[in-house]
DNA sequence: CCGCCCGTGGTACCCGGGTACTACCCGCCC
DNA sequence: GGGCGGGTAGTACCCGGGTACCACGGGCGG
């Protein structure tokens, strides 16, 4: 049997998932938490097998209240669930000592047997994650925590970003662009940053495949 | 439908696998490689979405094969799978640049979920290696919180280049290139140089809208 | 044997790109 | 009126990218 303390800050979230782990014969729901602080102090006094973590709370978010469970040494283990997949969200969750993050959107089937897998003592991701989880880890690299890579969804740009973006994928240069849409160099400048800012790319370059992976932009095979 | 070339060095392995997969509707097998060297031949061949890759094999290995494989810049993905759990395979099989590391104990579902999802660009690991992938990952990887071609024909890039050319447009900067393709900056610097005169390119955004056109390169359509 | 190509590596230099600020104007809405 | 988002523009700074040039080893064909 496997104790689960249930922390969200909306209550009809933690409904849907004490309905669901009820409804399994190996798994129950020993608390709930609204809050960070809540859920430090439950998961001390309770000691479920496993925590099912929220990122966005009032107060003590997830990731604090993640880190500080994890250290105080029990043996609870933590499963971070949110809403939005942003690598910065996952990055420090998984160093805050998470033991999985899965994103809300997730299957129901998906969600018990992450539950299971994290009791167990093993580690699950969701697999949007693990793809720039192994991208960072191949690289080597320190992962990009880019300001406002939440906003991938093209209609954060905005329609002038949005052409700036099309014109740094045909291959334009700053100048030739400033050229083109009559504009000051510097100005350029200006949008291109808040572009990669946006979309989460590191240079133009990246933002070239952005373009064409979003279909902003399409090849055109000679011939 | 997604294409699989299945890699194994021993046929009933490569059987039960054929027969798993031509048993689901979204998936064909259109390939299968004994070891290492045909496998990086198939793969240039028949260009599969997923390339189930075992990694002992006699002659080239699995790690090997993956590494020529994602190099030589074909849009495929590898899922590594393998009997034994050993750190060092995982390690090795994902800085190759694999999607995903599976175990061969793992359900024909899993297995199954799994194609579809490094086909899908995600990844995937077994939970009981991501457990450890996690731990390393939390101990070794500091993260930092900074927050019209002249010639035109594919053949006058010598096979180096070609690789170097695929390398630019997944975005990558020559001192990524350098460090997964084990160079030094200067030689990548060279090699970028020559492709860039032989292509008529200005810089590498343009040699990326050229990979484009290409085909060397396709767009990678989010979910 | 001697060229030649290819891959590798190095140095030095310049410039475009990217970032971090600040600033002003306009239209919109509370 | 005051705040806010979008578009415009500027300055200053740093760094990665691109170029020019040279050098060396290995393989291959004349």
């Amino acid at each position: 049997m496997t104790t689960v303390l249930i922390v969200d800050d909306q209550p009809l979230q933690r409904y849907g998932f004490r309905m669901l782990l009820e409804s399994q014969p190996d798994t129950e729901v020993v608390g709930e938490a609204a809050h960070g602080a809540e859920a430090v102090r439950l998961a001390a006094d309770l000691r479920p097998d496993v925590v099912l973590m929220d990122i966005r709370m009032p107060g003590m978010d997830g990731i604090e209240a993640t880190r500080r469970i994890v250290t105080t040494g029990g043996r609870s283990r933590i499963l971070v669930l949110t809403t939005f997949d942003l690598d910065e969200y996952a990055h420090s969750a998984l160093r805050a000592g998470a033991s999985g993050f899965l994103l809300k959107d997730a299957h129901p089937e998906e969600l018990l047997s992450g539950i299971r897998a994290v009791a167990g003592g093993d580690a699950v991701v969701a697999p949007a994650v693990t793809r720039r989880l192994l991208d960072a880890y191949a690289h080597h690299l320190p992962v990009r925590t880019p300001v406002a890579a939440q906003d991938s969804r093209l209609g954060a740009l905005t329609e002038r970003e949005h052409e700036i973006l099309v014109a740094v994928a045909r291959g334009w240069s700053n100048s030739e662009i400033a050229e083109r849409l009559v504009l000051a160099e510097s100005t350029v400048k200006t949008h291109v940053g808040r572009v990669l800012a946006k979309i989460g790319a590191r240079d133009r370059v990246q933002a070239v495949i952005f373009a064409y992976d979003r279909g902003l932009a399409r090849p055109n095979p000679p011939a």
